[in-house]
DNA sequence: CTGTTAGCGCATTCAG
DNA sequence: CTGAATGCGCTAACAG
């Protein structure tokens, strides 16, 4: 039986000691203790107590690489933008803890990617077989979009409801109807001339969507369309940046509606430091409805979205195709509240 | 040889098509596929050209999970606490930068940990065989300790640098030094009744330290030490509540010293609110330089430290072990700069 | 430079 | 309820 060099046998060296060491130290077969882990029920009491005991001694973590061989994995991969100022990392809550409360582990690839480098990123993640896959509908190129379809696994993209189908499943909202909705918002309060200030909007869904609602809505108002708008980085700086241009330009503009809140908070800093009150001067409007909002001076009017529950909804997505639900929803749509504060 | 029912066998049909198969079509051996792609340059150009031919024409990405089992897995793991509020967004860019350049994948997770989850969160973690792990210093259990420190595998905690000794390696900045600098730099600028106002601090090392440092400060300057100080939630919110309760019970106090950025901000939203100039009716300074504190009004004095760099670090300590790089320092300490600005 | 052999640590069968 | 055989997809280690 010894027919291999001893170990240190004593205990404790994880990694080296599988199930077929601590079947032996039970005395059961190492299908045993693969059993006692994955389904407790199927082994009788005693003979259980005894494998976990073995299991709890020797500090035995069994390996889901290996089991991910035969059954399949429990890796919910996702590729996200920066998850700084941009509401993202509740997102990334949302799906650690839907992932967690399930047993399955979040993979993780972040980054601010061209398409190519993209593609490089859900290749890498597909090399370990996830389960599921979340994408935030930046996948951009065709040939990925296949691959992705061609992968078998569930795939959800958080993005804009409208337009192109979704690889398989989507979850998001409306980004027209939100900024439609805040355009309307501000022009019933009696704001006029309304800029729109974007973060970078190439190859970005929802951010498309949103400025589209931006002009759907001065259409329907027949508010003049001539251009008030700008895109910044999205970084306070950016914000402040804005203020300064597009008031400078529009002397008359009367309100700017901004795509992010941490654009908003910047412009209303550059507004404190010009001396200008909001919303008497300028009212200004952001979008997320990030936790400083609501304690900013002046609190801040914004599009409240769930981001942390759309991360979660992703992933409860994911399993419930994967645990074969019939009559699952392809598109989840979650609903928007505009927050009317102070600033407008 | 046929001995197998033929599976469709068109093309494309991922998950189902392996190194065999592709061998198969480029007329190599599975070896030779295995080599092209892990080890180009030990094959012979033209035999990889057929290979990657057959690679791409099959969009076959092969499965990280098989090449674990034989050679080292390449996955970096960490646990960290919630991602919104608090900097840690800006480790995990870090790492995730890091892991990506050198081809590793960041697995996950994300969470408000009881000792005992943590635990939990940790050996679900060590199922998946990382490569190395990074920890928040939040390691409570000895047994857990214990339990790592046998997995052999490189470990980093990004934590306070003075105190405890690591599992293994550490990568921080030394919260006590970051804090004393901080209180004594309000001192130096007139200030003589200090506060201060932190986030919870039951387990958190930094934190402790952080507080350690305005203590002893406070000696050196001979201050009285009269408990100006609370602790609150990590949002603004619980800045602003900080603010007020610290102003109501010590009517003199002419400066706090917040533990994070977000609280300081909340503070300053409180002080516009009721009409207080920062700083001549009291002094705030955060912890933390995010994006907003140079553009908030008035700017915001804050300890800068390099978050996304420690991250970034943490890998890289990760990497060099597992590349066997000698005279390996234990313990980086990154340096820390007190941001003046106009809020103190 | 390329191929052959063997097996990583589990779990899916199928028998007891 | 438990065990034995077999192989997941890939790659060390060793030939050739």
């Amino acid at each position: 039986m010894s027919d291999k060099p001893p170990q240190k046998s004593g205990r404790k060296s994880l990694g080296k000691i599988g199930v077929r060491e601590i079947a032996k130290r039970a005395g059961v077969a190492p299908m045993t203790v693969s059993r006692a882990l994955s389904n407790p029920d199927s082994v009788a009491p005693a003979t259980r107590a005894r494998v976990m005991e073995a299991i709890e001694a020797a500090g035995f973590v069994p390996s889901r690489i290996a089991s991910s061989m035969k059954s399949s994995g429990r890796i919910i991969a996702t590729v996200v933008p920066p998850l700084i100022n941009s509401g993202i990392a509740e997102q990334v809550q949302g799906m650690s803890d839907e992932c967690h409360d399930n047993d399955y582990i979040l993979l993780l690839v972040q980054g601010d990617f061209t398409p190519d480098a993209e593609e490089t990123a859900i290749r890498a993640l597909q090399g370990w077989r996830p389960a599921g896959m979340i994408l935030q509908s930046f996948v951009q190129k065709e040939t990925v979009r296949e691959l992705l379809a061609a992968s078998g696994a569930p795939i959800v993209e958080i993005s804009e409801i409208k337009g192109r189908a979704p690889i398989d499943m989507l979850v998001g909202v409306s980004n027209f109807e939100t900024a439609y909705a805040m355009t309307m918002h501000l022009a019933a309060k009696g704001y006029k001339r309304i800029g729109f200030v974007s973060t970078p909007i190439h190859g970005n869904d929802r951010l498309q969507q949103r400025r589209t609602g931006y002009h759907a809505a001065l259409e329907t108002l027949r508010f003049a369309d001539d251009g008030m708008e700008i895109e910044v980085p999205i970084t306070t700086l950016g914000g402040s940046h804005a203020l300064a241009v597009l008031t400078d330009r529009h002397p008359d503009i009367d309100a700017i509606f901004f795509s992010s809140d941490t654009l908003a908070i910047g412009a209303i800093q550059e507004c404190h430091r010009r001396g200008w009150k909001v919303p008497q001067r300028i009212a200004i409007a952001g979008y997320g409805d990030m936790d400083l909002a609501s304690q900013l001076y002046p609190t801040l009017t914004t599009v409240r979205v769930q981001r942390y529950e759309m991360g979660r909804r992703a992933v409860r997505q994911l399993l419930a195709r994967l645990n074969g639900e019939a009559h699952l929803p392809n598109i989840v749509s979650l609903g928007f509240e505009i927050v009317d504060r102070e600033s407008t």
